[in-house]
DNA sequence: TTGTAGGCGTTATCAG
DNA sequence: CTGATAACGCCTACAA
């Protein structure tokens, strides 16, 4: 005899074997009503959708999936949660998911290695059926060990060197390189660049895109130029103000996130210096809050719902229709948007074009 | 016959059988070393580990939930994964969870009722422990049933009227009433409100703690100074222009929350009006990037961290010490951090004392 | 100091 | 058209 079965008001959920007695039918059939998996009688389905009502009869999801061997739940591990970009990213992920029929457990690492390893472990314990990864960076042997059980794991925003996986990434060369050609053409030849985490692999790409921008226009790179911060507002404004200090610094800086582009700014702004007409920024991710500033940023935007939402759909394809061999690999393409926070510099060297300037110099006085 | 125990690799995670089997102990054996739950020789541990380090194994959450009826794991809804306010709620509620042993399932309704549902379904379903919820302010009957089943719910930032749960929440009245009265204290008389989605009730405290701080200075309401916006940057910018195309416009607006706050700015740029020198502005909500905002925003602050940790507390509370009768309401309060976005009107009007100003009109000058 | 066995709630394979 | 029954992987009396 179940622990329910006396007709008394108990606290615990209600069950499939409740329902069943309730309705006066077996287990077997509640199930199928419930999975429309076989042929039941109208006058039956009443009886237990009856029963089920009246037992405020709700699914035990963790027996089904210890039944089943599949959650129909994916993890998102985001490696900033309160990034734009990441948020971003969430909703694409999200849209995705509900339409296919899956649940996302949001995961937040905060660049921390530890905290990614835990949450990897947490979702595989889970028995999540798959993970969506934007990496710390850090390779820890155990997503070498997911991968070999051909756990479905697709990364974004940034690849594992030697890690082969489905992924999503960004163009970041070709981002970094506009960018930089973008404020070489307006004039700029002592361009700075504040760079995040070395380890993190957007970070030596947008590196790398700046070089080869320099390059391309005959221009030296120099050390005293490329500082590397730390993806966060504080990074942003300690490694500006280090350029700031320069005995020669740059008129132009390029950042490489959205977080460290408003501390670089907070930076100008503190040591009273105007934008563009001091120092010119160009700043990676674009986002909605930027439309406030002024002048308005330059800023090499990425397409972050699709992000997610490619993403998803890789993660989703493994899941469903398992390994196809070969790891996967989607290209997005940035887009530089070219607003007021760029211009020409003051006093153009004398062996340059000085045939730039336009409309784009008017706006724009900090303070 | 296991499905496993032939010795070829397979893929399928390993057991706790397939660990005794290699381990030459039986299965209660292998989960009490797993659990430290019963004392267990040197020299049979050591079996079990090196069987558990030669299958990988790890432990299948979801057969141990089933068994223990508890999964450890609490779900965390905000009406907005892209709001600062909320992502650092996430930060206090994950330190907590995870110093206390439990995993946080972060669900975004985007402030949709519906999708509030889906979530609170979801999480039961999947047999969270509890529930963190920051209501949309729709009363589905859904929230009452898992209340009635004495199901571990705690509300935050908003309360839902005429449900009785536990709750943190500020005290949005307090909040606007100082927010209000230091506009007053400033020289202004013609002070807007741009509030939020009516129907949630931090939306109706904060008007509420307007009305106060107008009546106490003895300032008549004007209907059309009030406006109610959506809680979002688009929402803040369209009722801004309201006001502003205003036959009288004020010369000070109260903004309900950050987002909006972020809109009414644009909107003031846009239409080519200083802060504070044409338009005094103060915002609900404190965030660091305010800081990079010139002049910067005066506002008023919420203990967002302290609000998860608190949050997450009682929920612990609830899980752990199962239900106390009565229902504990946690009561924060704001800060109003004042900077230069507010000030001096620019023409006094003749009816009030204009002993105001000071430094703080020095800074700030839009544009 | 360790093993046996039953059950958590669901689904799927047989029968009927 | 519907019912028994045996798993899924783990935990925990109870027994030895």
């Amino acid at each position: 005899m179940s622990r329910r079965s006396q007709g008394g008001t108990s606290n615990l959920p209600a069950t499939v074997a409740d329902v069943a007695r309730v309705a006066g039918v077996s287990g077997a059939t509640v199930s199928h009503v419930l999975n429309g998996t076989r042929y039941v009688s109208d006058e039956t389905k009443q009886k237990v959708q009856r029963a089920i009502e009246e037992l405020r009869y709700e699914v035990n999801s963790v027996a089904q999936s210890l039944k089943r061997n599949r959650s129909q739940m994916f993890g998102l591990i985001v490696s900033d949660i309160a990034n734009p970009f990441f948020t971003a990213v969430v909703r694409g992920v999200e849209d995705v998911a509900q339409r296919r029929g899956y649940n996302v457990i949001l995961c937040n690492t905060d660049e921390d290695p530890a905290r990614e390893l835990r949450s990897l472990q947490l979702l595989h314990q889970k028995r999540a059926d798959g993970v969506l990864l934007s990496p710390t960076g850090i390779h820890h042997g155990y997503l070498d060990r997911l991968l070999e059980a051909a756990y479905p794991l697709v990364c974004f925003d940034r690849v594992l060197p030697g890690v082969s996986c489905d992924a999503v990434v960004l163009d970041n060369v070709a981002g970094s390189y506009q960018a930089v050609d973008h404020l070489v053409a307006l004039g700029h030849r002592r361009i700075g660049i504040v760079g995040g985490v070395g380890r993190v692999g957007t970070s030596t790409e947008r590196l790398e895109g700046y070089r080869r921008a320099l390059l391309a226009n005959g221009i030296i790179e120099e050390p005293d130029l490329v500082r590397e911060g730390n993806s966060r507002l504080d990074g942003g404004f300690a490694r500006t103000i280090d350029l700031l200090e320069l005995p020669n610094p740059p008129s132009a800086i390029f950042v490489t996130n959205n977080l460290m582009t408003l501390g670089a700014i907070a930076a100008l702004q503190s040591r009273g210096l105007r934008i563009p007409g001091d120092v010119a920024i160009v700043g990676f991710d674009d986002f909605e809050w930027a439309m406030i500033l002024r002048p308005r940023l330059t800023t090499v935007a990425q397409p972050t719902y699709e992000f997610g939402q490619m993403a998803a759909e890789l993660l989703i394809a493994r899941i469903e229709q398992g390994v196809g061999d070969a790891p996967r690999r989607v290209l997005l393409t940035p887009t530089l948007r070219i607003r007021e926070s760029c211009g020409a510099i003051r006093v153009p060297h004398q062996d340059e074009f000085a045939q730039v300037f336009g409309s784009l110099t008017a706006a724009g006085h900090g303070r």
